[in-house]
DNA sequence: CAATCACAGACTTTATTTATCTATAATATA
DNA sequence: TATATTATAGATAAATAAAGTCTGTGATTG
């Protein structure tokens, strides 16, 4: 079990935005060299924050995407939602999963790594970025 | 990013020697036929119980796996780790991924599910077991 | 119109998971 | 001791998922 390369290209994708200057949209093409990721893929994978309404892409000359909400609206697990899907990590594939225990147990522990993901914004790792880059 | 079916098939093999009769050793075949998994491939599961100390097993006739630890003393976090590994479930793929901001509140995230797993033991589930089924 | 950009979908490649098959080693018991 | 029974190891195959490419289309700017 891992996450996918596809969330640690959205998140870093994410951070570059906040810590970015905010309403110049930024291009694909610049935010996937940071990353030594190919542009196409990346676009990608944007997609889906776009159709998740973190953020907003604008066609054409000096185009690109920017943040929709403010960076203290935007949670880590947000943007990890956007991309991985909002599934439980943990399927019981017996007959009668409905009330298994284990999966109830299972799903209490994500949700504890979730709480936490949920409460950390993107405008607390700004800040922190700020005080070392 | 799932769980494996691996794991899932562990921890119902625990839950089983764990509200089995205690000291009578099971067999793979018993095991695998209340999870309809082949044999061969669980036991290929078990094995790795095995080695991570949860569970010993016996060759011949008779023999089988049974609990090697109190069952009060196995968490779910052992179960998991000896399937799933213990590397961290993000990598930062950059070229300074020591240091990453992003890392760093992965890995913290993650320790809150863990901490949840490795405080939820085999005896408790065990307990909720004999009151349903 | 021409350049620039995002989007969509088909496709390929690579990695991981799941599972099978076969052969070997250990053990009980008849 | 011989035989049936059971776990273990390793090679391999099949299935699934993740990662990445390619190409064409549509929107926007200037
Ligand atoms: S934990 Fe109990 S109820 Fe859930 S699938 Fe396993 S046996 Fe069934
Ligand atoms: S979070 Fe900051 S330090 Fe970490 S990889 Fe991204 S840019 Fe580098």
């Amino acid at each position: 079990m891992k996450y996918s390369k596809a969330t640690n290209y959205a998140l870093h994708t994410m951070l570059f935005l906040v810590a970015h200057t905010p309403d110049k949209p930024v291009g694909v093409q610049q935010l996937a060299e940071r990353q030594n990721v190919s542009p196409t893929y990346l676009s990608k994978i944007l997609t889906k924050l776009v159709k998740a309404g973190l953020i907003e892409s604008a066609s054409g000359a000096n185009g690109g995407y920017r943040l929709r909400r403010k960076q203290e609206e935007i949670s880590f697990l947000d943007i990890i939602h956007a991309i991985e899907g909002t599934a439980s990590l943990f399927d019981c594939t017996l007959d009668h999963p409905s009330e298994c225990l284990i999966q109830q147990e299972m799903v209490k522990a994500e949700g504890q790594m979730e709480d936490y993901l949920r409460g950390k914004m993107m405008s607390e790792l700004a800040e922190k970025m700020r005080s070392w880059h």
